[in-house]
DNA sequence: GTCTATATTCTGATAGAC
DNA sequence: GTCTATCAGAATATAGAC
């Protein structure tokens, strides 16, 4: 709390106006991330395929995480220190996201579109995949976002067995 | 310290005969951690082909990981809470181990084996796909280890684009 | 090698003046 | 709404007896 005001200039004390408790705070970030990206996705252009549909999924995951970077990597380093409360409310809204991903996957599975023996399990190896950019991309480094997205783009739909 | 103090049962200051401070009990835990998986994957059967060598570092990864959950989860958790000399062994050894992965990578794409457009991503999205397992996997639930491995090698396989 | 006791610093949170 | 001052407890680490 003493960093957080140092940082927004501040004394602790006065923190206290905005926030009941360091609790309230961390959820409310990590609530608000998660909002955040469920409205983002609803209001993402769809497409009619599987196929198409995995691609902007795709894409659009890459392209979020990479823009809140400091959320996201927030959001799982501290989910320890959520109140069990908490913690299940956070997780129900990642279950939600994932299970996007895995209605598209057994959409294209009935489709024919992929090859997927689990689209649950290869949901989560999706998005873990996905979500690994954050871990090294850099905007200063040799690749822009849209170079990353393609290269991650080719990856899942082999992954899947498109086409 | 005194969570720790307590679960082997000593008192604080007993710890200080194991350990001169915090960081270095940290930091002999991950260095622990790295230099046995890079220990166990260079005692692991290799295989001819690059595609049996991309499987059999598939099936050691899950293993390993899956066998080492807590040291995974604080190796990845507290590599923040490294000095930054710790922080950059640390960063070495992974490294080290990523690139054992491209190569095998590399190799299949020399000889026509696999289809990767780039190798490096490609090694760190494949170790971010298979580390994610450890994030949902129960030994109690429905799926058994070899279940895993079979179902992970599986889209390992067919996201470099091996027959 | 473990204990008790303690030094020192840090932390989340509150009270009350302005 | 912000400040100063402060409380109560927790943290890492050390000292010295046994």
């Amino acid at each position: 709390m003493r960093q957080i005001a140092a940082d927004v200039g501040v004394q602790v004390g006065a923190l206290y106006n905005y926030t009941p408790d360091k609790q309230s705070l961390l959820f409310g970030l990590m609530d608000d991330h998660m909002q955040s990206l469920l409205a983002a996705w609803e209001a993402e252009p769809k497409g009619e395929t599987p196929l198409e549909r995995l691609e902007a999924f795709a894409r659009f995951h890459i392209r979020f995480n990479l823009e809140r970077a400091e959320a996201v990597f927030i959001s799982y380093m501290e989910l320890r220190n959520l109140t069990p409360e908490n913690f299940l409310s956070i997780e129900a809204q990642r279950r939600t996201y994932e299970t996007k991903l895995e209605h598209i996957l057994s959409d294209g599975v009935a489709a024919g579109a992929f090859r997927v023996a689990d689209p649950k399990i290869a949901s989560l190896a999706l998005i873990a995949m996905l979500t690994g950019v954050n871990t090294w991309y850099s905007a200063a480094g040799r690749l822009s976002l849209a170079e990353v997205q393609e290269i991650y783009w080719d990856m899942a739909r082999q992954m899947v067995g498109a086409g």
